[in-house]
RNA sequence: GCGGAUGUGGUGAAAUUGGUAGACACGCCAGACUUAGGAUCUGGUGCCGAGAGGUAUGCGGGUUCGAGUCCCUCCAUCCGCACCA
């Protein structure tokens, strides 16, 4: 029975490995639909697994909803509480690309070793429900629902998505004049014309509407390397890897038509249990703005209209230049011969520049005039025509009318190139800058001047739609999302080519499976790794090819949280029943990076399977906790320039001297341990050291992301090893809010251990036998109980995980005083304690004798108000807002007669110092201050 | 430049609606026990002061009987970004 004591103290590990593989073997975490119970939905971001294994950082999430989980068991709810892997992604392939190795093989080593570290935490996951996003009966559904997306267009009409077939037949009886069907599509045809047109000459008009679809798009490509890069992967210009120049290129990409969802991405966020903060995120990224679109004439090119988005159509008339982006395809057309060279070289130099540098170099101003003219649709004065790097070719139309009174931009263009300004505020100067306040009044423009300014957007767009010229505009910052990549390690597209038109595979042919390659690398020719492959190497092979790219890594993450429901269905991505019982995610915990990408993106699909009439919600996530990021501490050491002499902390300034990272686990409390420095790599085994003038080696520190280069990775092995997984889960949480980031320190964990032991200790007597009794307790200990169920509920209904580790120890330190041993007491606080230590509370429940099973399926202590209930109330006395003493009443005594009593105390004639108070405040229950 | 977050002891932090600032824990100091241990237990610990007392939540103001909490100005640190027309 005392198996597991060893020398009066609880063997931890045996108890973690005894209640893990109790959970494994009685399948303690399956969960099943059950109707008589109310569902609740707990989930975690689920992990890429890596080859470095699961940090300290990870987990934070994981313990913090598993406690929830458990909790809401206990409750009595239903929890669904599932765990996957996002396992398609670059560091598989890049390791493919250096080993031969197939990334399905490293992968699945390292699902497994992430299972492994995840299993030793003791996570209440039920993992019959796993998903892979790499495995083909996964992908087989994100294939299937690209297929739902291609065959789809957005109506503005009823504000959302319907098949397309319903729109190829309205097609063919009006055309698509009127239309409601979003589309960046500007071509009208009548619907004899739509009649007459070829199938493939149909099809090409229809990628202008379907929801996936196929286009011209930039990218950043690199031709030394043959592929396209994301912008991370380029720094000043060349690529990460080899230092290579990158340049902008137009390439077929496939993209998700995810700004006709726009509006609804941005008004469904209202209604969400997000925190303000992560909502501003999307909000500012979605990035709607009301305005107007102006067309401007061109002169000697009647055939054009230059098309540009103003959040200020109000200063039209301070209008003096027009800007183009370097990409605008009309500068193909309008730049007179002699400006042509100028232009091109103009263009030619910002290729060679990604936006994201374009947009961080905000000094840096240039530009070319292009030696064609604009004319002002009100005035009909002549605009000179510009191309500059501040105008992006992805926002708005890539076409800015510059109003330099107006835009700090436009102004420091002005003034850079010597351009007119012309001030439409009235009584404002702008000598030194532009005034973009949407407040004052407009002068200086004919039919505004005198206006205020909101008076004057209204006009203005009024003149604009009455001359043609314009008309209202709601713009968003926005952009459709690039659903192609060149890449191996991704889901390959279901669809096939025929004379280039892109063709989807029938549904009995999913999944189309990964084909074989000989290498993980673009082909010679620049195509992507899958071009590789020979027809035989296809499952499925149709048409005259296959679709060569594969899908980016946020198809697979956009939907799996509903696979969980569902994860074995072979005929549907998620039955009926299931998505019906479990409904959207309850609690969603993971970090915050994600804030613009996935959880947009799972917003989205979402929304379209719902318009799809597939899923009976359209917001994927109730509520969102971000947790805050565990930063690793790493050692610094000083090298002295040239040499391989190094030193200690406080004489590294009398050198000059180069930071080095080293090994965290050759440094305990800063101090370095010399000869294990010197074994650590060939490099150091002849270093020199500076010393301390006590004979020690002191390191410097900094604290920064963790990651295998700084050396600085902490492992949570090593912890449960010697702590327990109960210690670690604890400690985790009471760190601090989980919303916070914060450095990883041990130092703490041994309260927390110390915690548990002293906590066990309330079931053992003096001879280390089990001491629990049947007495019944005191109303002390009855109190401590009810004041701690009351604290851990409270604390947990808001999220506030770290104040009921402390709530706990406050409850043990108290009984421990009371010398408790009590069952009575004892039973309901090992089922308080559950959540956050699973395999002490089961264990100490176990060995105790308790019935009905295990402290898991026990229900959470209700909480009783009587028991707390005080007759009397220490009221603190204070003096103009300062606490001097308290004083005990009966709760039961009105303000009055407490005030009439507390002036006459002696104690308040002291603090008074012979003043008469001017006021007495008493709140009753609270607190009494003195005014004098 | 824009947006977001955070500033409380030597350290991690607590204080849910304005009502006793620093709970709980680490660390440190002193002691007990002990065939030295990273075990356990007891007491102390914001700062200044011998003490009475004073003082203290990034700085400076304000509202209030009362402010860590609400309002304004400023400062510092961290994170994200997109010169967004």
């Amino acid at each position: 029975m005392l198996l597991e004591v060893k020398n009066m103290e609880l063997d931890f590990q045996s108890i973690d490995k005894h209640w893990q593989l109790y959970w494994a073997e009685n399948q303690s975490n399956k969960v099943l639909e059950d109707t008589n119970k109310p569902k609740y939905y707990v989930l975690d971001m689920f992990p890429y697994p890596s080859g470095a294994g699961l940090h300290v950082g990870h987990p934070l999430g994981y313990i913090a909803s598993d406690i929830y989980a458990r909790y809401m068991r206990l409750k009595g709810f239903n929890v669904l509480h599932p765990m996957g892997y996002d396992s398609f992604g670059l560091p598989a392939e890049q390791y493919a690309i250096q080993t031969g190795q197939h990334p399905a093989l490293t992968t699945a080593k390292n699902i497994s070793r992430y299972r492994e570290q995840l299993d030793r935490l003791g996570f209440s996951y039920d993992w019959d429900r796993q998903v892979k996003t790499s495995s083909p009966d996964y992908y087989r559904w994100t294939q299937w629902i690209f297929k739902q997306f291609f065959n789809a267009f957005f109506n503005t009409a009823l504000n959302k998505a319907q098949p397309i077939s319903e729109l190829i037949s309205e097609f063919s009886i009006k055309g698509n004049e009127g239309s409601n069907a979003y589309s960046d599509n500007q071509l009208i045809f009548s619907a004899k014309e739509w009649n007459e047109f070829t199938p493939n000459e149909q099809e090409k008009m229809l990628l202008n509407y379907r929801l996936a679809f196929l286009s011209e798009t930039w990218v950043n490509w690199c031709p030394k390397l043959g592929t396209v890069l994301a912008n991370d992967e380029i720094i000043n210009g060349l690529s990460v890897r080899g230092g290579y120049p990158v340049e902008q290129k137009k390439m077929m990409q496939w993209s998700m038509r995810i700004k006709a969802y726009a509006e609804r991405l941005l008004s469904g966020l209202d209604n969400l249990d997000w925190t303000d903060a992560i909502k501003d995120q999307q909000r500012n990224w979605i990035g709607k703005s009301v305005g107007a679109t102006v067309f401007f004439a061109i002169e000697e090119h009647s055939e054009l209209k230059l098309e540009v988005f103003t959040t200020r159509p109000d200063t039209l008339f301070g209008v003096t230049f027009m800007v183009l982006a370097p990409e605008h395809p009309f500068l193909e057309q309008i730049v007179p011969v002699e400006f042509k060279g100028a232009v091109k070289a103009y263009q030619v130099e910002v290729s060679k520049r990604t936006e994201r540098d374009r947009q961080a170099d905000v000094q840096h101003i240039s530009g070319v005039f292009t030696g064609a003219y604009a004319i002002h649709p009100f005035t009909k004065k002549k605009l000179p025509i510009w191309t500059g790097d501040y105008v992006l070719s992805s926002y708005g139309t890539g076409a800015v009318m510059s109003v330099p009174c107006g835009d700090q931009r436009d102004y420091a263009f002005a003034k850079h190139f010597n351009l007119p300004i012309s001030n439409v505020f009235k009584g404002v100067n702008i000598d030194q800058e532009a005034f973009a306040e949407k407040t004052g009044v407009i002068s200086n423009s004919e039919f505004l001047d005198g206006l205020e300014i909101n008076k004057a957007i209204e006009v203005a767009c009024q003149r604009l739609v009455a001359e043609k010229n314009g008309f209202r505009k709601v713009n968003f910052r926005l952009r459709d999302a690039i659903f192609s990549r060149q890449r191996y390690w991704g889901e390959p597209f279901p669809v096939y080519y025929e004379n280039e038109i892109p063709k989807l595979v029938a549904d009995e042919h999913l999944p189309i499976e990964l084909p074989v390659v000989d290498a993980y690398l673009p082909t010679e020719s620049g195509e992507p790794p899958l071009a590789r492959s020979k027809k035989e190497d296809w499952n499925h092979f149709q048409g005259d090819r296959m679709e060569y790219n594969t899908m980016p890594g946020w198809a697979g993450s956009s939907w799996y949280f509903l696979r969980y429901l569902d994860p074995n269905n072979k005929e549907e991505f998620v039955g009926k029943d299931k998505v019906a019982y479990w409904q959207n995610v309850d609690l969603y915990i993971g970090g915050n990076e994600h804030a613009t990408g996935h959880l947009l993106y799972a917003r989205f699909w979402t929304k379209f399977l719902f318009d799809m009439g597939f899923i009976p919600f359209d917001e994927p996530f109730k509520k969102l906790i971000n947790q805050g990021m565990i930063l690793g501490r790493s050692s610094l050491i000083y090298r002295i320039k040239g040499q391989n002499t190094f030193v200690t902390l406080s004489k590294k300034s009398a050198f000059e001297t180069d930071p080095i990272h080293v090994d965290i686990n050759l440094v305990s409390a800063d101090k370095l341990h010399l000869s294990a420095f010197k074994n650590w790599l060939p490099e150091y085994a002849d270093a020199d050291f500076i010393l301390e003038d006590d004979g020690s080696f002191i390191c410097g520190y900094e604290v920064e992301k963790m990651s295998k280069s700084k050396f600085n990775v902490q492992t949570p092995d090593d912890l449960i090893e010697k702590f327990g997984a109960d210690t670690l889960r604890m400690y985790e949480m009471f760190l601090g809010p989980v919303e916070q980031s914060k450095p990883w320190d041990t130092k703490g964990i041994t309260g927390v251990h110390g915690f548990l032991k002293k906590l066990s200790r309330l079931f053992l007597s003096k001879d280390a036998a089990w001491g629990v009794v049947d007495d019944a307790p005191s109303k002390e200990m009855l109190k401590i109980l009810h004041k701690t169920i009351r604290r851990v509920q409270d604390d947990l209904d808001r999220f506030s995980f770290n104040t009921v580790v402390s709530t706990l120890m406050i409850a043990v330190n108290e009984l421990t005083d009371l010398k408790c041993n009590h069952k009575q007491i004892l039973q309901p606080l090992l089922v308080l304690l559950s959540p956050y230590a699973p395999h002490l509370a089961e264990e100490l429940w176990r060995v105790m004798g308790l019935p009905d099973g295990t402290c898991a399926l026990q229900a959470f202590p209700i909480f009783d108000e009587s028991i707390l209930q005080e007759s009397t109330y220490d009221y603190p006395v204070s003096f103009n807002g300062k606490m001097r003493f308290k004083h005990t009443f009966d709760l039961s005594l009105k303000e009055k007669e407490i005030a009439d009593f507390i002036v006459a105390l002696p104690l308040t004639q002291k603090y008074l110092e012979g003043k008469t108070p001017k006021k007495v405040i008493v709140v009753q229950g609270k607190i009494v201050n003195i005014v004098s």
